[in-house]
DNA sequence: ATGCCCGGAACGTCCGGA
């Protein structure tokens, strides 16, 4: 069972490279972030002409995530319990194949001297709680996404230079920690555990994707069952290099 | 010290992203 994330930075702009990436890499199971687009303006028909089954969260213009699934999406939750007025469409999960699987937008939180940062750890500490209600589920759990956190500096091409983002500020990497101490297991680092440079993101600006200047944020965190038959996991960095690429590319585990 | 690059909304230029 292929589990995949990809934030794609709207799915409007992204359909071409979505499409010919399902085609491509056949995932049975793929998180989708930032679609950029209300619910009923999401491509469903193009999505399900090619055999995936979908649930989504959308808001206009901006945030907004998906499961697509070649088999049926069950039992799907819409929003992160916790805040009734948070308004903004960050998170969706569904079982799949036995497998409750969520997509997760976690707030950026810069600038970290607004009110973005302590929403940002506010929403950390939410999942915090959803999760270890899940966990308690005793099924196998994968919490798919970008998670807006760079767990080390090895997952950071300056860590210098970016020491007091939110992305690596202790704040944020302490509340990851927090959802690891539950007992779920960051995919990548588990199957690629000396690995550095291995990036996810890559900024438009100043010519990041050329000068490999990325950074490691989208994450697969695995419950025991998932990670029990954790068989490989990998970073595709080809759709990255096309032309109208998203800043993201997708990340991938197989199961067994 | 600041903007660079993108997409969305909207039609000038700002917001949000990371």
């Amino acid at each position: 069972m292929k589990i995949a994330t990809w934030n794609v930075n709207s799915v409007k702009m992204r359909l071409p490279a979505l499409l010919d990436w399902l085609d491509q890499a056949r995932p049975d199971v793929l998180a989708l972030q930032e679609i950029k687009c209300r619910t009923e303006d999401f491509p469903w028909m193009e999505i399900e002409a090619r055999g995936y089954a979908v649930a989504v969260q959308g808001q206009k213009a901006y945030n907004g995530v998906a499961l697509l699934a070649r088999a049926p999406l069950e039992a799907v939750r819409h929003g992160l319990p916790g805040d009734d007025g948070d308004e903004q469409a960050r998170y969706i999960e569904a079982t799949i194949l036995g497998v409750r699987v969520a997509s997760i937008y976690l707030p950026n939180g810069n600038p970290t001297d607004s009110d973005k940062f302590p929403y940002k750890l506010a929403w950390m500490e939410r999942l915090r709680r959803h999760a270890a209600a899940l966990l308690r589920q005793d099924q196998p759990l994968a919490l798919c996404g970008d998670y807006n956190v760079c767990p080390s500096d090895t997952d950071v091409y300056d860590p210098v230079a970016f020491a007091g983002d939110a992305l690596c500020r202790a704040e944020s990497r302490g509340a990851f920690r927090a959802l690891l101490h539950l007992g779920l297991t960051d995919a990548f680092r588990a199957r690629h555990p000396e690995a550095v440079g291995r990036y996810s993101f890559w900024d438009y600006q100043n010519r990041a994707w050329p000068q490999d200047h990325g950074l490691r944020i989208d994450h697969l965190l695995l419950g025991p069952e998932a990670t029990d038959r954790l068989a490989e996991v990998g970073i595709d960095r080809g759709p990255r290099g096309r032309d109208k690429a998203s800043d993201h590319t997708p990340v991938w585990c197989e199961l067994l």
